[in-house]
DNA sequence: TTTTTGTTTTTTGTGTACAAAAATAAAATT
DNA sequence: AATTTTATTTTTGTACACAAAAAACAAAAA
């Protein structure tokens, strides 16, 4: 029932944070399920470790919004509902919009060449029809976005979003019969942020997201039924 | 040198959450300052507990952006530089308007009461010329309008990033000689919300958070010098 | 005086033990 | 058979012990 995790090898770090990440994989992945329990001892035994750091790294796991814990009853991974989503998402596209408006006044000239590069590598993964890498490359393209709009607490928060609702982020690319809006909308962000153009690039950034809002929506429906 | 920390009693809770209500209390108030080290054993005896609990305690103040932490090095209070307060108050901006957006499609006839009142209190605080009274009625009248969004996930954000700010929250409250503009930007929010007059209401937001900006990072300055 | 080196102390990292609470299973009662 | 009661087991909450790393200090050398 239970994925066998293996701890995360990073050396160099606190077995507590190396708890932390390896179980944040695991249920970011989706080896550890939603509602599925997290028990200290026999996580501890899995990975090795004893309870000490394991705790501590369920305490992050906590205020990252990806486990719960009621007192004396333990910790489970969370779960999404429809609700949650949608009030991620809405979030998600107010600082979307910060992100870019950010990026329009503060792109260097090495950020364009990110953009370019990360917007040729995407145009690549979509001829190759490989749903994962489209996925990753997408993520790649707007990861720059954040970077430069150089704002990290902005940056911390989305990404934090961005891993609450990591368990659908294939849905909106696997909808898709052809991926040309999707490139096209990324040209067009390239284009407003090279102009200044903030309207346009505010415009364009919600529109894209909203795409994906309606697939994802749509997943999350069949999922929870 | 460190404020001698009490226990806040919250029975009921475990021992871990009410060690890092403590600790962030004690952090919000200043009795920790900006780089004091956080150091378990020192701590455990001044709480009277164990170390376990205030280890959990630190990985959740960590998480909370209220701490840091280096390997083998312990933790320290998190300090805030003029940079991070921008970032902080930039992101507060972009979600003071959603907030509001979604207020004014949400806000119910109960939500209204609750912001008259809130509004009332706070003229009767601004008559009695207390600052810190002046600000805790201001914070209430906004709690109200995060409520009225209906959107937990928005609302944990922006509690945390008041949080983080914490400190400067007296002062663009000081530095005022009247408190009218304050007032008249409060009316208008309830009415603008009434009227769902979304472009007015986001606009004042905007206009009621510039002015806190240019106070609170006036005395960052001095602070930090 | 300044720098270097070695020793002691402090502090964190990790594991384990024991107590208390909750969940589960088994027995007893109706 | 259903329900309550009582053991039993599991699991968390808390404390403490020991090892390892880092910091602080002191003594010796330049």
């Amino acid at each position: 029932m239970n994925a066998d995790l293996k701890l995360n090898p990073n050396a160099y770090l606190p077995l507590r944070d190396v708890v932390f990440i390896t179980l944040r994989d695991a249920i970011l992945k989706g080896d550890l399920q939603p509602g599925e329990r997290l028990m200290e001892i026999s996580l501890a035994k899995q990975l090795g470790v004893s309870r000490t750091p394991i705790r501590e790294a369920i305490r992050m796991l906590e205020k990252e919004g990806l486990a719960v814990t009621e007192p004396r009853r333990g910790a489970r991974v969370a779960g999404m509902t429809e609700k949650d989503l949608n009030d991620v998402l809405e979030v998600r596209d107010a600082l979307d919009e910060l992100t870019v408006k950010d990026a329009c006044e503060r792109m260097t000239e090495e950020d364009f060449e990110k953009l370019d590069k990360a917007l040729s590598e995407f145009k690549t993964k979509v001829s190759e029809k490989n749903v994962k890498e489209i996925v990753e490359a997408d993520e790649a393209f707007h990861n720059v976005l954040y970077e430069a709009a150089r704002n990290p607490k902005l940056f911390d928060i989305v990404q934090n979003l961005k891993e609450q609702m990591y368990r659908y982020r294939f849905e909106y690319v696997k909808e898709l019969s052809d991926y040309s809006t999707l490139i096209s909308e990324h040209e067009q962000i390239i284009d407003g942020l090279r102009y200044k153009d903030k309207d346009k690039v505010v415009s364009i950034m919600h529109e894209h997201l909203r795409n994906q809002v309606e697939s994802v929506r749509k997943s999350i429906i069949e999922k929870n039924v």
